[in-house]
DNA sequence: CGGTATCCCTATTGATACTG
DNA sequence: CAGTATCAATAGGGATACCG
């Protein structure tokens, strides 16, 4: 694990992409809440604005992480679903969550769901 | 990897510390560089601005992630250093830096250092 | 050296209303 | 339903100067 320059580092690639208020917590919802994700399940599951998640879903979509495949028209619907670039963020998840485990007092966040 | 509420989910709790533009990457510093880090050191070597850095310094030390020992008064000098807590970070970094490795495309830095 | 104190600017976010 | 448009509030961050 040892990076050549600091701009270009592996780290600091992948944080640049998901280290934000939301960008992890979207991903999350994937990974816990199944495959395929739609833009009203997210914004119910996660609480933020429309625009705000429209925001981060074309970021994570241009970043190759995420697709959108729209299925219909008429009543538009329209899907995410984890590429495999996206997947491979499983080990990421998994780790955020396991050092999430062993401190459960860390964090201020009280409110239920 | 299955959470009960979204507010207390592990993912959230452990990005609620660290998902900002600078946590991961001054972390990042202790586990690339060396243990011990001076303020001046990760300064530099971030690049980031005196307030920014002692603003996160303290989040992360309140976390208890980061330890501050000063060691000396007349010229003063501190350093911070993981702490267990701060150490079992090992993992998230890593699968940070084996996803940034897989993606070496993703990204939009090019400035040097 | 290891920070604090200011000032200022901009990006992010939320709230809300609206559209195809 | 899946967003976009608009507006206002605020937090994050940079630059700089300064202090013990």
């Amino acid at each position: 694990m040892k990076s050549i320059s600091r701009a270009n580092c592996p780290i600091r690639r992948t944080t640049d992409i998901l280290s934000d208020q939301w960008s992890f917590l979207i991903v999350r919802e994937f990974f816990l809440e199944g495959r395929k994700r739609r833009f009203q399940d997210l914004q119910t599951e996660l609480g933020l604005s429309p625009n705000t998640l429209s925001n981060r879903l074309k970021r994570l979509e241009h970043s190759g992480i995420l697709e959108r495949r729209q299925y219909s028209d008429h009543p538009p619907r329209a899907e995410y679903h984890l590429t495999a670039k996206g997947e491979k963020l499983g080990p990421v998840m998994q780790a955020l969550y396991d050092w999430g485990m062993q401190y459960p007092d860390t964090g201020q966040a009280s409110e239920n769901d």
